[in-house]
DNA sequence: TAAATAACTATAGCATTGCTATATTGTCAA
DNA sequence: TTGACAATATAGCAATGCTATAGTTATTTA
């Protein structure tokens, strides 16, 4: 008999949905306006439903959070002009970051700032996330000898630039130079600060 | 007649006390723990008089973050060593505000990451959040061309190492490497990126 | 000094939130 | 058709930020 299989179905559906609005309202209005039962309206059932999918309002937010990571990762991928060079192909990676930020604030609010219950750099860490890590040590890789570390150096800075920026702490017309900073410094080729080849020298 | 200064002596003590009591309830059990009513019998009054202090709640946690900031700027610059290199003090400073933000995180996330109502860059930004900002610019000075811009970019990195480790998105035990590599990257010499007299070259 | 007024503070309440115990409905097998 | 089980809804809890209102002091005026 199907019965169960169709069941499975609709509750996938449903769970889609749920998230759908999740998003949506959150892009809308912010996340303090998405409440259980505000989304529990939206898909024409009752509060105890949602329950029933996530364990609590924070869940909700984490499989928000995982679907931007699934956006996040090939958009940074695809970013990359064709025939960019190392270089460019850092600042294109990082000018994208930036603007998947900033037009998706909700998104990216889910995906770093809220708590989420989601478990990034340990044996858990869902395919998706380990996609977007990827993409931007693709980048760095060239460029640093330590290229886990550099990575991660690489996307605090960016993420921090965003923070910031995102509450008014430094000014959002100097963007662009900001980015030119980091990229120079990250690319940095003639100095051997970190270059691939001759390790750390000057310090 | 003293009466009304004796008022407006008590007043203020109470807000300290209001703003004390913040501090200390944050940092032990977390922002979501500091409720009105327990601000109320923390200082043994009842809640509308917290109004009578502050706007809203949120307005509280941007007094904690105001004590942050005027405790963060000197944190930063006492911890230049005497003698140090120029690197060094950068370095010195990098770590400082990472202890700083993983010692204190409550206050910490009063500064930077909850809705506190504070402006920064703005003509009316605290004197104490330009020392804060001008301690960090002390050390980026002496490398970069522009100053503002390269301290911008500093701190946005220190703030997103801070998040990115707080938040176990990239992993604590490699802290120290990475502030070695973006000291290594902002106090580059020998390359020229940003470098002081050269100006910007090789892109 | 006694009454009037202003300043201060507390009580009690509203609407909202996340979450859940309980009741109710629908669905299937015997 | 009936009894058991699953799916869903109703109604409620405790907690939150905030406020209208009532009450109580302290200060000023007569």
């Amino acid at each position: 008999m199907g019965i169960s299989e169709r069941k499975e179905r609709e509750k996938a559906e449903r769970e889609q949905r749920i998230i759908g609005a999740a998003k949506m309202l959150a892009e809308k209005d912010g996340w303090a306006s998405v409440t259980v039962r505000r989304l529990a309206q939206e898909i024409e059932y009752s509060q105890p439903v949602l329950y029933a999918h996530f364990e609590n309002r924070d869940a909700i937010v984490g499989a928000v959070a995982l679907e931007g990571f699934g956006e996040l990762g090939p958009v940074l991928r695809a970013s990359v002009r064709r025939g960019a060079s190392p270089a460019q192909a850092m600042e294109d990676v990082a000018m994208a970051y930036l603007e998947f930020a900033f037009e998706r604030p909700a998104l990216y609010e889910a995906m770093f700032v809220l708590p989420s219950g989601l478990r990034f750099a340990k044996s858990d860490t869902p395919q998706s996330l380990r996609e977007t890590f990827g993409a931007m040590m693709a980048v760095i890789e060239p460029f640093c000898a330590n290229a886990e570390v550099a990575t991660e150096t690489f996307w605090a800075t960016l993420h921090g630039l965003e923070e910031l920026e995102r509450h008014g702490r430094i000014r959002a017309a100097f963007r662009k130079e900001r980015v030119a900073h980091i990229v120079d410094m990250f690319a940095c080729k003639t100095g051997g600060c970190f270059t691939k080849d001759k390790g750390s020298p000057n310090r």
